[in-house]
RNA sequence: GGCCUCAUCGUCUAGCCUGGUCCAGGACGCGACCCUCUCACGGUCGAAACUCGGGUUCAAAUCCCGAUGAGGUCACCA
């Protein structure tokens, strides 16, 4: 039997999408389990909309992914073979050359179309079962602008045939496009690959992920400048259409080879949604040695913020986002600005509730007193909270932590007085409850 | 419009092939409560679906037919 091979083949005319992505993750998938061969290759016969940075943000992005491919084409280099492809189907009266009026601008005089002999097709797909069509209505096709000018569907046909790829596994918008590919590929002589036509990638209202109508969230440019890690996105993207049949929603790189199986992709097309994602990304966040989350945040978030604060706050950062990228949001917001400068407190109530201000100033003053017997090297949460609890016990925790930790923040809502005044320091806690009383005073 | 595909909680889905164990299971999200000075985390609980109509059968989410709905595709794009 022959070597299990399977392909990606994007063309380089955009951002790599979210769809497309999971298509090549299973292709990766299926290739590897079977001790396969995954064939990348660059689309690129429309030379009027390619362009090679996109071509090479894909290959960029799919390593970034992990999916490593193990042969790499570019149909642009292989003019020749679709030449000759061409001029044989013609000499054996597949194909005919047709002059033609052009409608648009860049249109040939000449085309060549392939003669549809007008069969039933019957397509034994792996995740559709039997589909069968009449081509009658594809008419006489056009399969190349010119004999050095290839389209798709012929370029797709001979370059699948010639690299031996033995499973066609894409998008189901190429469910239709099978039949013409079929018909070129009986032509030329070639076997027929397994298809297996994948359920489409949906957005929110059901229809085709696609930039032009989705925008850039879409793209996976777009999450890894969000800051998702990639094996989250991988794991994502593998359950919207598959699973392995049990409750289990993590999976290794490994495990996922060891576990694929294209005859459990399911039929009915699947929603994006970014909460799921958000979700699963977190916990591989959660599951990153603190080094490894460090690296992520150091990267990023703007230079600005002190890198000594930052690492003290870590585990607040990492509680709080679900990508990279919510950091500079959640700071952009205003949240966690206390860490890196003083607060203001003109548009915040300082003492809790209906708590008098006199009451409130005395319970700032007692805190800076207990606060200020702390010998500075055991400065730490456990011990700022110890020194002030029973205080806080006796008078109202309610009444002399909100404005203890109001003074620190300036904020209604942040982390507990007693982390923040030992991330900020014994000196700049001081100083924040004084400040603190003077603008209430 | 022609052709093709699909149809279980808001979303991802299990179950469907091999009808009964399903007054339909899990997860995300959502709500409530607990924890708690606030926010977040965490914990507990909860609401939430078999598109509709026929048929087959003792019995249908599961099989058959039809309707409806949704999507894809019909380029000298890929």
């Amino acid at each position: 039997m022959d070597k299990v091979t399977t392909r990606f083949a994007p063309s380089p005319t955009g951002f790599l999408h979210m769809g497309g992505v999971r298509t090549a993750l299973y292709n990766f998938l299926y290739a590897r389990k079977n001790n396969g061969s995954f064939v990348l290759r660059i689309e690129d016969t429309d030379t009027a909309r390619n362009r090679e940075e996109w071509a090479t943000g894909l290959v960029d992005d799919l390593a970034w992914l992990g999916l490593s491919h193990d042969v790499f084409a570019k149909q642009s280099e292989r003019t020749q073979v679709y030449r000759d492809a061409v001029k044989k189907l013609i000499d054996s009266g597949h194909a005919y050359i047709s002059k033609e009026t052009p409608t648009e601008a860049g249109q040939r005089e000449e085309v060549v179309r392939f003669k549809n002999q007008n069969k039933v097709v019957t397509i034994q797909d792996i995740v559709r079962g039997e589909v069968k069509v009449d081509t009658t209505d594809l008419k006489d096709f056009i399969i190349a602008r010119s004999i050095n000018e290839p389209l798709y569907h012929l370029a797709v046909v001979i370059d699948d045939a010639l690299m031996g790829i033995t499973h066609v596994i894409r998008g189901e918008e190429h469910l239709s496009n099978t039949p013409r590919q079929i018909l070129i590929q009986e032509a030329l002589g070639y076997s027929r690959p397994v298809y297996a036509h994948l359920p489409l990638m949906l957005a929110n209202d059901k229809s085709k992920l696609s930039k032009r109508k989705h925008g850039e969230a879409v793209s996976l440019t777009f999450y890894r400048a969000s800051g998702y890690l990639p094996h989250a996105i991988l794991n994502f993207l593998l359950l919207i259409g598959w699973n392995p049949g049990t409750d289990e929603e993590f999976f290794t790189l490994e495990e996922m080879v060891k576990r694929f199986d294209l005859t459990k992709v399911q039929k009915g097309g699947g929603v994006f949604n970014v909460e799921k994602l958000n979700w699963i990304n977190k916990h591989y966040i959660l599951q990153m040695t603190q080094e490894e989350q460090w690296e992520w945040i150091d990267r990023f978030t703007p230079k600005e913020y002190n890198r000594e604060m930052l690492r003290r706050i870590q585990s607040i950062l990492i509680d709080r986002i679900s990508a990279f990228g919510d950091i500079q949001k959640l700071f952009d917001n205003g949240e966690f600005i206390y860490f890196f400068k003083n607060p203001s407190y003109n548009n915040v109530s300082i003492a809790w509730k209906d708590t008098s201000i006199q009451t409130t100033i005395q319970h700032l003053q007692e805190a800076l007193r207990s606060l200020s017997e702390i010998q500075n090297v055991r400065w730490s949460a456990d011990v700022i909270k110890e020194s002030i609890w029973d205080y806080a016990e006796q008078h109202g925790k309610g009444a002399v932590l909100w404005p203890v930790r109001v003074a620190l923040t300036g904020s209604e809502k942040s982390v507990d007085p007693f982390t923040v005044a030992s991330c900020i320091g014994q000196e700049e806690t001081t100083s924040r409850l004084l400040n603190a009383i003077k603008h209430i005073s």
